[in-house]
DNA sequence: ACCAAACTAGACCGTACAGTCCATTTTTAT
DNA sequence: ATAAAAATGGACTGTACGGTCTAGTTTGGT
């Protein structure tokens, strides 16, 4: 969110905002630019003269949501125990992957992948690779320090994303009504994060 | 494939194999009655009276596709030991989920869950929920057997699950051009069969 | 104060599409 | 053989949308 200096890039500003809400919420296809310059408050032709075409406009719309996802640090300054570290890693990264905003982006990428690849690539390296670098770095540390035996962190890695997201992600993927309750998903993530320590512990 | 026993009834099916390959291939807005219609080597109005409107037309293809997932069979008949069991299982289930059929009706029922929620349950429960019973009953004989130490099977279930899919299946997901390797993804596949099993061993 | 750039509202064009209608032909069952 | 049921193809309707055009208004820099 920077400074709109002038109206026009307020302007600029409002249709990104519309488009983004409009194109991760209804999809590419069902949402027209009509809609968007209204909901924008703004002529059709503003949004014609900022971008030139729909495309255009889609993908500049979520290029902008993509990097708004990579910015996120999960992990702690100062890596404490395995144990809490990575629960607490836990929890943030799945508040974060199931939250309404990260969805909604995920959907439209995951829909769009066919017809706008390079859309569904920015997506996938702001969000998942970021990520799966990110947790990889910090396993390298624990097994830097003998508190985990790990041969290939990156692996790793994927494989406790992975099993984080569980059952859970998919539920909301699919928009099934049924979420499963806080505390069952507490209880998963605590037990999850066991099974890859014990999976991964050194043998003294 | 049932026996077309009128000319009708070819024409209906020469008509759902059409429409799915399109929905499941381009979506649902892109894909157009004209289409189906033509491809099928089939008129317009026959396509009408065969399924009211383009919505039941997209229902009936994808029920049907969905239908078609929860049959295959993953497990061997006959449990051997623990590891090699597992690791057919995972390679077999990594197969299914990443043929393109597999993907392309994934990416419809996800794309159409706020548009169509009941065909996203259906594919829901014809595939991720069909595999969790499946492997967890699996691996409640495990159990009981004293092979593997676990306390929630079903919970275990959704932990291998997810693991097999890793990164790959993301990969496809998002339509990313660099695929892993077959060796890549055999080891990483191993790799996570001995996680799991080094996660629940028994501690004797 | 002035001028160029940006914005506005709304008409407009072409196209694509869902769905209907109809007059004719083909298929099926008796 | 015949009559009802189903299929054909092409014309047609209405609507929604992407994108353009225009004539007039507002904004912003000098």
């Amino acid at each position: 969110m920077n400074k709109p200096r002038t109206k026009s890039e307020l302007k600029r500003n409002q249709i990104l905002d519309a488009a983004t809400l409009q194109f991760t919420q209804h999809g590419y296809a069902a949402t027209s630019m009509d809609h968007i310059a209204k909901l924008a408050g703004v002529s059709k032709q503003t949004v014609y003269s900022h971008f030139g075409n729909k495309d255009e406009l889609f993908i500049t719309a979520i290029s902008y949501k993509c990097e708004q996802l990579g910015v996120t640090e999960l992990l702690p300054e100062n890596l404490g125990p395995v144990e809490s570290t990575l629960t607490l890693f836990s929890q943030r990264f799945f508040a974060m992957i199931t939250s309404a905003d990260s969805m909604a982006v995920h959907r439209t990428c995951a829909a769009e992948c066919l017809a706008h690849p390079h859309l569904s690539r920015l997506f996938f390296e702001a969000g998942p690779l970021f990520v799966i670098d990110n947790l990889a770095n910090c396993l390298a540390e624990y097994h830097r320090r003998g508190e985990l035996d790990i041969d290939d962190c990156r692996q790793a890695a994927i494989q406790l994303l992975a099993i984080i997201k569980g059952e859970q992600w998919t539920r909301l993927e699919f928009n099934i009504e049924e979420s499963l309750s806080a505390e069952e998903i507490n209880h998963y993530l605590r037990s999850s994060v066991r099974l890859f320590i014990r999976g991964y512990q050194t043998l003294s």
